[in-house]
RNA sequence: GGGCCGCUAGCUCAAUGGCAGAGCUGCGGACUUUUAAUCCGUAGGUUCAGGGUUCGAGUCCCUGGCGGCCCA
């Protein structure tokens, strides 16, 4: 049986490692691949801006695995201005609009010293367990060291004609009235949010009365970048600005670290200092006049380098958020995500669909039937049965070049999980006592079986679920119900209390509570159901249901009775 | 007004220019089956429309339609 490898690399991924390793070829024969991203922690980076990383991760994976050098740079872009206090931050905060993001307080009750560092954190963590290695770059340390210098000075040198090929976009609106940026918290903001991956769209690039300067200094004094210039002078270097802090002076460019190139000149200057060949961008960088189509002219016709194979990806949306969202003001992260599903569903998700395709990451029950269709994609790809490009988007969820990601050893259905945690309420005893007598002949011995995945389900439950689909045991018997019952019920209730000791197991429950109508109706216990006896099946097991868990309905009954424990069922049945 | 992307089974999506395929849903069956239980089987198509290139087009080109998004 020949490995059929080679059709497994049948993919998007893998078209993008082509064509990115031609044109490295091509570029910098020899050199390292250069794949990037880059994100601006301004707030929660959320699951759009993971498709800013993911996507070229995948590529440079791919590009790992056939065996060439290949780094995957993550630009952050926290030397970017503050640009707005997000809801549920002090308003207070707003004094600091137009400062770095390096130089921001953190929210107040943080651990991290300032406002990047604060949102770069819990994405670092989540891309540590999703398997990305990566390089991060700094753009505060990047720019304050000076590491940009001979860029910065150059491009004031070439400012008129950056002038030039941004003034083919410009419109009437010069520096167009940007800022108002919707506020709205709804789903919407999440895909709103992910425009600003790898810098905002509408930035002011650089035009002042003056003239034209692609480099913006923060102010000495106030740190803010309300700063115009006034002057400059290529010989001397010197550039003179004000703020709107009143401050102004005049400084040596040659030796100034306070400051940074405009967006629009920023990005395709980063790309050439790097040599970067592969770098996606949001879809709002597909219009004309965008920084992607204008940088890539900039790159050209001033720095002399190519612009990367760059292409655009959609937004990420996400099906029902809990409310838990909307009172923290934020939009889903990775670091959510991840704690409802495992590394490599999550990477799955991201590896199955074009970046040019939108999708939803679930977090309402939908989750249940997307955990389903992947452990069916694992027994598929076990028979040899799957598809190619399923293979292929399989294969980039489990593992890297540098590995496999950690499994679940016993990767029990999700939903059934789910519903074992939601009757035991996380209790670990009857968890473990419900999840070995699921299957006798291999019993689970250890909740470190079915782990990490049961502490996923159990956090979707928890956290996710809304209450009135969660399952609550009743704290007190129905003595209301109890007490109206006729006596086919108050026999039934007795028949099945009465077999409760003999028949404490699985399966010895499940033929219990089938067997009890049977008895009332005169059957053996192992008769075939008539349609009759299926009526009288349900009618029974609503009443329990109803007596246990005050529905009609619930996680099927032996589990439910064995979760809630003999004794409580006695009480709760009026036993 | 300009641009980017998309349009394939009821739904979500596959398919290097080479026999249009999966999953879910539906339907049928099995199971003593219960918040969408599981297994087996099966149906399902004018690939948005029209034109062009080609031995051959879901795929490439042109025109139009519809939808999403961005810029204005």
């Amino acid at each position: 049986m020949p490995i059929v490898a080679m059709s497994a690399e049948a993919d998007w991924v893998s078209r993008f490692a082509d064509e990115v390793i031609a044109e490295a070829e091509r570029r910098a024969p020899g050199e390292p691949i250069v794949c990037a991203s880059g994100l601006s922690p301004s707030g929660p980076i959320h699951l759009g801006n993971l498709r800013e990383v993911m996507t070229p991760h995948l590529v440079a994976d791919e590009i790992r695995r056939r065996g060439h050098e290949v780094v995957h740079i993550i630009s952050w872009d926290d030397y970017d201005r503050f640009r707005k206090v997000p809801a549920g931050v002090d308003s207070s905060w707003s004094e600091h609009i137009g400062k770095p993001l390096t130089s921001v307080p953190a929210p107040p009750g943080s651990a991290y010293p300032n406002w990047a560092e604060h949102f770069k954190a819990p994405m670092i963590a989540a891309l540590a367990e999703l398997g990305i290695e990566f390089r991060g770059i700094s753009q505060t340390a990047q720019y304050t060291s000076g590491v940009y210098r001979e860029q910065i000075l150059f491009a004031m040198r070439e400012r008129e004609r950056i002038d030039a090929i941004l003034d083919r976009y410009r419109t009437k609106d010069k520096p167009a009235a940007k800022q108002q940026q919707k506020l709205d918290e709804t789903d919407a903001a999440a895909a709103q949010a992910a425009a600003e991956g790898s810098g905002a769209a509408g930035e002011d690039d650089g035009k002042a009365a003056a003239g034209y300067f692609p480099y913006k200094p923060y102010c000495s004094v106030c740190e803010r970048d309300l700063t115009t210039v006034t002057a400059y002078d290529d010989d001397t270097t010197e550039l003179s600005y004000t703020c709107a802090c009143g401050h102004s002076e005049t400084v040596r460019l040659a030796e100034h670290d306070r400051g940074k190139l405009v967006w629009k000149v920023d990005w395709p200057m980063r790309w050439a200092f790097e040599g970067v060949v592969f770098e996606p961008s949001g879809v709002d960088h597909s219009s004309p006049g965008s920084s992607f189509v204008v940088g890539g002219q900039i790159v050209k016709e001033v720095f002399g380098a190519d612009q990367p194979i760059g292409p655009m990806y959609a937004f990420v949306g996400i099906s029902g958020m809990a409310k838990m969202s909307s009172s923290k003001g934020a939009v889903p992260t990775p670091a959510d995500a991840l704690e409802i599903m495992e590394a490599p569903l999550l990477r799955w998700l991201y590896a199955r669909r074009r970046p040019n395709q939108s999708f939803k990451i679930a977090f309402d029950q939908e989750i249940q039937r997307l955990y389903d269709e992947w452990d069916a994609l694992h027994r598929k790809i076990g028979d040899g049965t799957a598809l190619p490009a399923d293979v292929a988007a399989h294969g980039r969820a489990v593992g890297t070049a540098s590995g496999p990601l950690p499994v679940t050893p016993r990767p029990l259905p999700y939903r059934t999980l789910a519903s074992i945690v939601d009757v035991t309420t996380g209790h670990d005893e009857q968890t473990l006592r419900i999840l070995r007598d699921l299957d006798p002949e291999h019993p689970i011995t250890s909740l470190d079986e079915v782990r990490p995945r049961l502490d996923r389900a159990e956090r979707w439950i928890t956290t996710q679920v809304p209450a009135e689909q969660r399952t609550r045991v009743r704290d007190e018997p129905a003595t209301d119900i109890l007490g109206s019952l006729g006596e086919g019920d108050r026999e039934s209730l007795r028949l099945l209390l009465a077999g409760l000791g003999e028949h404490w197991s699985l399966d010895g429950l499940t033929s219990l509570v089938y067997g009890v109508p049977k008895i009332q109706a005169g059957l053996a216990p192992d008769a075939k159901p008539t349609p009759e006896l299926k009526v009288a099946q349900r009618e029974f097991f609503a009443l329990v249901y109803r007596l246990l868990v005050g529905r009609d309905t619930g996680p099927r009954l032996p589990t439910l009775l064995l979760a809630v424990g003999a004794d409580r069922v006695r009480e709760l049945l009026g036993g």
